[in-house]
Order: C-alpha cells, then structure tokens, then sequence
DNA sequence: CACGCTTTCCAAAGCGCTTTGGATGGCATC
DNA sequence: GATGCCATCCAAAGCGCTTTGGAAAGCGTG
C-alpha cells in the first residue's frame, strides 16, 4: 500500500492524505480522521527512502564504530551508550546507522555520508588528542556531536564530556587523604583524549600535596582485563611499589585486582584501587556495597544526552555549539583504605 | 553534484553516466574510464536515498538491539557481534541500521521495517525458546537470519549457532574426567535459548555418567558479574557444597572467582571453574595461558558468518534456509584441576 | 449581488536515481 | 547497394513521497 493508493480508496488526493498525516493545517479535522483511520485500517506506512528524496531528510543518525584498526578491539562501552542514543533516537522518530571506518579514508567517509545523504547528523566517539576529525566534519559541514572532547583542537564544536580531570583529582585526593603516597595510574591509551585529562588530574592532585610523581608508576595502553593484570602485575615486584592504584576502567580494574590476589595480597588492605565505572548494564560494580571505590558516570546516559544535543543542532544548526561537562559521582566501596603502615 | 550535474559536464546522458558507473556492458570501455575520471574528479557519489528508490533496495540491514525490557541490559557481546559483521557489511556496500524494539510492538516494528523499505533484510539476536519473533518474520517475508536457534519452533530458518550442547557436554564431562562430582552449572536466563541447550549438554554428560543432577546446583539469570559472584557465595555455602562451576559467560565467571576467592578458597585447586568464552575483543580470557578452562567461540566470528548467510539470502531468496553450526574449542586454564579428596 | 477572504482541497513538478524501449551509426554480409 | 547486426548511446518513464501554485467552495460584507 502506498500513497497514491491510498488516497485513491479516500477519494483524495495524495496532496491532501500526505498533509492529513503529516499534521499540516490546510486540511479538515474530519478528513484528518478519516485518513487516519483508512492508514491505521491499510497498514499504510510511508516508504521512508521516498520520503527522504522528497524531503532531503533521512531521519537516521550516523555513528562511527570505535574500532582501533591497529588492536581490532570494540570498545566494551559501545553497547550501553548506543542503547541510551537508541533510545532517544526512537522518541524522535531517528534511526541509527553504522559504518565502519578504516583510518587511511575516514575523510573520504564522512565527506561520502554528506553526499550520499544517508545521515543528518554524526555522533564521534573516541576523540583522540588533537583529533583531526573535527576538522573535517566542521568543514564538511554536517551536524555533529563529539563525545568526549580533543584538547588541542581550538575550533567550537558540540561535545558531552565526562569531567575526567576532575573526577580522577578527586580520586587520587581521595587516596591521599587515606595516606597513600605510592599511588598508580593505568590509564587508558596514550593519545585518548579522556587518558590525557586523567592523567592531568591525577598529577595535579599529587602536586597540590607535594607528591613527587613517579613515571614508573604511569602505565597507560588500552583497557583490558589481561592489561591490568599485567601492569599491576609488574608494579608489586618493584622495589618500592604502589598502594594504591587507580584504573581507568571496570575491566581493567578486575586484572588489577586478579593480580593483587594472585601476588597474596589484600585488596582494600594491601592495595587500595580506585576505578572509573561507566555503569555498564552487564558489568555492574557490586551490588549494594561497590565492590570497587570508583567514579562513576553513566555511559548510558551520556549517550541519551549526545542524541538529545544532536537532534537540537540538526532542528536549528545555527545556534552555536553546545557543550555538557557532566560531573562523575566518588562511590566508596570495598577496595580503597587507608595505606598500610611499613 | 548530482548525476544530472555529471552528466552535462561529459556531454553524456544520465542513463550512460549511470550505466558507466555501474558497470553495465552497454557503455564502451573508453567512456567507462571518461565518467570514472570525471566522477572522482568532481567528488561524486551516488544518492543512497534515490538509488534505493529506484532500484527498491534499500542495501541496509537492519539489527534489532538485544535489550531486555525487564532488566534493560545491554548484552556484552554486542560490540564484538556488531563489529564481525559490519566488515562483511562493509565489503558488500551495505549499511547497518539498528532498532530498538520494545516487547509490545516487536511484531509491528519487523512489519514497519518491510513497508517503509528501510531494510533489506534483518539480523535476529538472542532468540528464546519457542521465539514468536521467527514466525512473525517468515509470514513478513523479510530475509532474516537468526543468531542462535529456537528450539520448539518448527518451521525452517536460517541460522548461525554455536554447539551449545556439545560444547557444554564436553565441558561437564572434562570435569567429570578429572573426578568431579558436585558440578554447579551457573546459566543464563532460563527462556534464552542457548540457555537450555547449555543445560541440556551439562545433563546429558552428568546423566551418561551416571551422576545425580542436583536442581540446588543450577541457577539461571542474567550472566552478570554480580550474578556470577552472587549464586557461587550461596552454592559454597550448603552443606555439600560443589567441587566445580560451569558458567556461561566469562563475566559472570569473574563473580564466580571472586566468590571463591572471598570464601578463601583458590580457583583450580579447592573449586574448578569452567566458562563460555565469546572472545570479546575488550575481555580476553588471559594471554597465553587462558585464565579460565572455556569453551571458545568467537562471537565475533559469528557476526562475519550470519552477515555473510543474509547477504546470501538476500540475492537469491529462492534458495532454501541454511544453517551453521559452529564448534566451540574446549581450551584449558589455570581454572580447573582434580577434584580435592575430602 | 458582486466582492474578497478563508478554508479545503488538488494537479503537477520535483527529489536523484535506474531502466525500458528505442535511435543512431558503423561494419560485415550477400 | 540493400540488409542485418552489433556496439553505443539516449529520452523518458518511473520509484513514492513532499510541496508549490493554484482552484473551488463557503462565508460574511458592503
């Protein structure tokens, strides 16, 4: 069934079925129900791709898988923040659509999604240090929303961010004023943008105390359970090592812990670790109590607030760039105390 | 630049321009070389939404996301699913769109998705027992292939599916080997199928050996962390406590050492731990020596397999549903040892 | 009653592509 | 030289929708 069919059945012209049910006012409250009822009796739904070349609108979001060619590793957040855009995405009548992009022609991509019109708008993940892929979308000139933000890149652009400099601040203050001074940071990769400003809280909150930063205690890579456990693995055999850890996510923060009780010791007691949780819905940190002192911030809600600031800039694109800093909560659980005493 | 625009410019008309490009054989090579030249000389590329009016493929395929309504989790696998089959995707010039469907409507939702043309076909995640939804899809007439199977629906599908059963079985029996007999078996969601085909593997190899299944050794829900940690504590708590777990995924594997580890007992020695392991790209099961005995089946992998079988689909509907099955490797651990003498 | 204004509807053009059904010219064949 | 046959190309008709530029009818006004 579609339009022309449609309105043949009513007596209509597509003209006025398509203003009926696209709630213009030059039609009739009558003949409105009546359109409404014949389309809801026809199963008549409108083809989508028709009414995209028609209204130069495609109604779908466009996102970039964060796939690290180098690594081949899918982010583990990918999931829940893709199920929080989903969300809103349904509310608004957008749908969400994926490719993959290889770096050598992630230019040629985006300028390909313009042309070829299959997206309104992009959603960026992963931005990296002096990430060029702002440049480019800015050039291009298609609606987009950046989650995380670039240091480095001077040019506006929407972002929604987690305070990650002062979430991790406020961690290591934490693990401080427990009387930690060997404290550890494994981070994530080097060029993230989000690992560069954790890192920057992280030595700022040692500074503001007088601690001397130690670069062997700095372990940065991608955020894996095994990596983890490998570093953390390492630091307890030195000379000197760390009491405290702190993690740059859940599952790393689990091959901390693994190696912690591996090397006999005592999490909580021995070493204390504190870790960013993105509140994944299949990794929960505890239950009541956390199992791990953390900050935590929905990754799923960053992703509802992406799509929301998306649909915004596609509806009016001339109102500037907006920005969101959202503020992570310091969850105490079982797995941070106060530093033991040699 | 659009074809109109392109054509003008090499004095050609659009059906020429077009043929050209497609590589129809009705256009000399000569020309073919001309518009090619042009084409990437003036950036063009085609109008997906115009091209799919046109032709009445959309070259999409549609994902419906695998969120639970009642706990709205976001299942771990997804990421690594998603991004297996984006390549082939990706090879094949398709897309990838993604729904969210909520439970009421799903019927509605699969039909919508054929009318308004925004899919080509469709990829069905998480199938239950007796799933409603594979009925739904064959009277729609969409081409859709199934991850997993559904056991109690009779009619013929396609689908990609691990040995469940066999995979399991091997595992209970590997334990059974190594003289275990008090064998927990920490499921999944009772209704999933995979679920029970798991179960029904455990109890055919307890059975063949002539062991007693105890229903206080088998739990189900949700393979979380949490769940994982939650049902071990109370299993090493009863009076004949068991000698080793069967778990169905490896993060509710992690809850599952935990537990064992708080009761201060060592994984591998007092209690054997065996799991699922889909290979995530993000959780590893250790490096070289795997952390956990597992049953391997790279979901990643699966995601190539299904997009490449609906690809096939899709081309000619005509030749009947296919199936594959995939082994899982039994690779072992650090995890699992004989069973302590008492 | 003629007039203008509002309300309600419609015919037709267009979005950018594919594809059908020729048209044209060059070449070999008889 | 007429004929047939390729090899190339093209004009135009869709695909299913939106939207522009009216047209027709209904109504109050002077």
């Amino acid at each position: 069934m579609n339009l022309k069919e449609l309105s043949q059945k009513l007596g209509l012209s597509q003209t006025t079925v398509s203003r009926a049910l696209n709630g213009y006012p030059e039609v009739s409250e009558a003949t409105r129900l009546r359109v409404a009822e014949a389309a809801r009796l026809y199963n008549y739904s409108p083809n989508k791709r028709a009414m995209g070349l028609a209204t130069g609108r495609s109604m779908t979001i466009g996102h970039v898988i964060p796939t690290f060619t180098q690594h081949e590793m899918v982010n583990p957040v990918f999931g829940d923040f893709v199920a929080g855009a989903l969300e809103t995405y349904g509310e608004r009548g957008y749908d969400m659509l994926f490719s993959k992009v290889t770096d050598q022609d992630e230019a040629k991509t985006y300028r390909d999604m313009k042309r070829k019109g299959s997206v309104d708008g992009l959603i960026l993940q992963g931005p990296r240090v002096n990430d060029e892929r702002i440049g480019i979308l800015n050039e291009i000139g298609l609606p987009f929303v950046v989650h995380g933000r670039s240091s480095g890149v001077t040019e506006d652009y929407c972002w929604v961010d987690v305070n990650n400099k002062s979430s991790f601040r406020r961690a290591t203050e934490f693990l401080l004023d427990l009387g930690h001074t060997r404290i550890a940071l494994i981070n994530g990769l080097e060029d993230m943008d989000f690992a560069e400003r954790r890192r920057a809280g992280y030595l700022e909150a040692l500074e503001s105390r007088g601690v001397q930063a130690d670069s062997t205690l700095m372990r940065s890579s991608e955020m894996t359970e095994v990596y983890g456990h490998h570093q953390t693995r390492d630091m307890l055999k030195l000379q000197n090592p760390p009491t405290a850890i702190l993690a740059s996510s859940l599952i790393s923060a689990i091959g901390v812990r693994r190696a912690i009780e591996e090397a006999g010791l005592v999490m909580g007691r021995d070493v204390s670790v504190v870790t960013h949780d993105d509140d994944l819905s299949y990794l929960k940190n505890g239950q009541d109590v956390p199992i791990f002192t953390a900050t935590r911030s929905s990754v799923r809600e960053a992703g509802h607030r992406l799509a929301e600031m998306l649909m915004g800039q596609i509806q009016d694109p001339d109102t500037g760039p907006k920005h969101e800093l959202l503020e992570a909560d310091l969850v105490v659980g079982r797995s941070t105390g106060p530093a033991p005493k040699d």
